[in-house]
DNA sequence: GCTTAATCGAGACGGTACGTCGCGTCTTGCA
DNA sequence: TGCAAGACGCGACGTACCGTCTCGATTAAGC
């Protein structure tokens, strides 16, 4: 299922690529999401502002992809109690959004995204895919074991955990400590658990 | 206790500040946050510039005290059940953040902070506080009637409300719905609750 | 007959708009026409770009004035025989487009010119007003003593004369001779009085 | 004397090299000199930008050929008397820079050479070079004939022809009146005969 | 017939300038 | 001193071309 379907052209330089996500990291731990400016990454990438457009369609969709691109490599856990599941999944997601560059990103991100319906619309269904698929899975295993009946509200309970980790980090300035992460976990599990 | 403290010269005009908060409100309903500018509000409210400059600090400060000053006069719940009273303290939390003003402002509101750490040392206590001093309350008569032990994570429940609520607002760009209020009410509840 | 005319707000700094003059009459003499950007004269004159741009239109507008607002201030020449002041025209119109950034500026202006119909309605009939109003008074005077009968294409002569010297410069890049100068001279005067 | 020189690989094809000239006059006429891009000449000619790049140095260099290449085919005029000789050239050479296409690229192309040094040495001979022989050859014949003594100013006359219908066109933006064209030729016609 | 090498369309690329916008400060004259 | 108006220095925005480059695909002429 190889989709080269080479277009015509000179081919886009991947190495250019990656150069320009390196910058708009770099830049983004360094002085935070709104002094990263365009300009500046191009500058820092040694690339023309145009090579930038041509890929992403301004700051917000190119500092989403330099922060937030980070596959799941990691199995989903399966240790046969969905509250053990859950706190782990949940731990994850909180050191996902609260490491450095996500933490500088978010709120600005956050704010570009509801400024631009079209962005939102975008991004929306990526952002948390991979967590609503990882919980997803560990919800049905729990049904099956007959541990939990009826529905269970993923997007709620991943919003929480997304949002409560970037309203604290919006209003702290500060990764949030592994005690307030264990709390969120229980609260997420219970939340689940307890239905 | 009266801190007049008559400075010299020309009194600053008390309309003319309710006028600015008026066009701000508007223009944050109309247009969003990010397109809002001092310029537009100045405009709107048929003010100078320095006239804004002169009792707010930026666009932040500004919206904030716009948008978020509207004072608590209900009373704090107290129907002898500590499940309930929580419960309508975060329908209250909820309603608040989610009211459209609010919502607009939010994203855009925390990326500010999030950019500016003297701003956010200002804002921050100031933000939940109310919120905070209810909910201590409530906890409080529940501990005095045997209903929990132990401590509370009062400013994590109350990140969890507000930012799941502004988490939601931000990518979907719609407020919450009523069912939606209700389910994160009742994991708070239980997240308490369940010490 | 004061047009002071006061308008509100904060007036126009009379020496900033000196510095951009002066700053734009430099680059053009040491870069020429194409090379000086706006930005660059902005940088140069230690100013704002939309300083200018309040001021001038773009680029042509402001070179226009920077160059070619230099107020005759001689007195019209009158030596009592009609081909001898038209020659004196002739030389001063000669010298003032063949003058170092004149003649750097002139090609540049008229293709921008030629470029933008709003912009050449506006200058057009400033650019060779001065001449224009001389030339007229020399030929009225030769006409009351009787040299001439008939009319006189002013108009022709004074595109003549500008025009062969943007031609020349343009192609040549070199300011017009004295030679030259005076042979022209003598042209316009002769189509003149030959009529 | 054939110069085939036939160089190894793919020769370049002669249609191409029609339909960019082409593509080029159309849109100097429709859009002007200022606004006639490469890009928008490779775009129009269905052309790659490299395949002109590889023919032409830049925009001035392919304008002019596009429309100053319209080699004089007519017979040199011979009507006997100088004056009439110099009147027919000099109603050619209006017409051919009052020509709609060279009308819309003159002011533009000057420009250019003004600002290219190089690029003005490999034009300038080549431009009036045509006119000037021609004029040359009604000079001497009347020469011949004992018409004149000493020399006469060739290149002067034809910068003036050429430089009155330029500067006239970029500041009116309409080619040169049949009766400007008439007035304009007799003053050449006398500055040389009236020697 | 095969190689060789330049040409072709397409479009990516690093730059530079554009003209606009918003920022937060300043400078007027008037109240 | 407050205030409306608006000039000011600054710097980012997103766009347009520039002239060069890199693709894969032709297209002759010379071997």
């Amino acid at each position: 299922m190889d989709t080269a379907q080479a277009s015509p052209g000179r081919p886009r330089n991947q190495r250019t690529h990656q150069a320009i996500l390196r910058a708009t990291t770099k830049l983004i731990e360094e002085v935070g999401y709104a002094a990263t400016s365009i300009n500046a990454v191009a500058a820092r990438a040694g690339v023309g502002k145009d090579t930038i457009y041509r890929r992403w369609s301004g700051k917000a969709e190119l500092v989403y992809e330099a922060v937030f691109t980070t596959v799941d490599t990691a199995p989903v856990p399966d240790t046969g109690r969905m509250e053990a599941d859950i706190a782990a999944l949940s731990q994850a997601l909180i050191a996902e959004f609260g490491a450095p560059a996500a933490a500088a990103a978010l709120p600005g991100l956050l704010a570009d995204f509801a400024a631009d319906p079209a962005l939102r619309r975008r991004v929306r269904p990526v952002l948390l895919a991979s967590a609503k698929a990882r919980l997803a899975e560990v919800v049905d295993r729990a049904r099956s074991r007959g541990e939990i009946i009826g529905s269970v509200p993923v997007d709620l309970v991943l919003d929480m955990l997304a949002g409560t980790v970037f309203f604290h980090v919006g209003l702290l300035g500060e990764p949030p400590t592994p005690a307030m992460a264990e709390e969120l976990a229980r609260m997420a599990t219970i939340g689940i658990g307890a239905r």
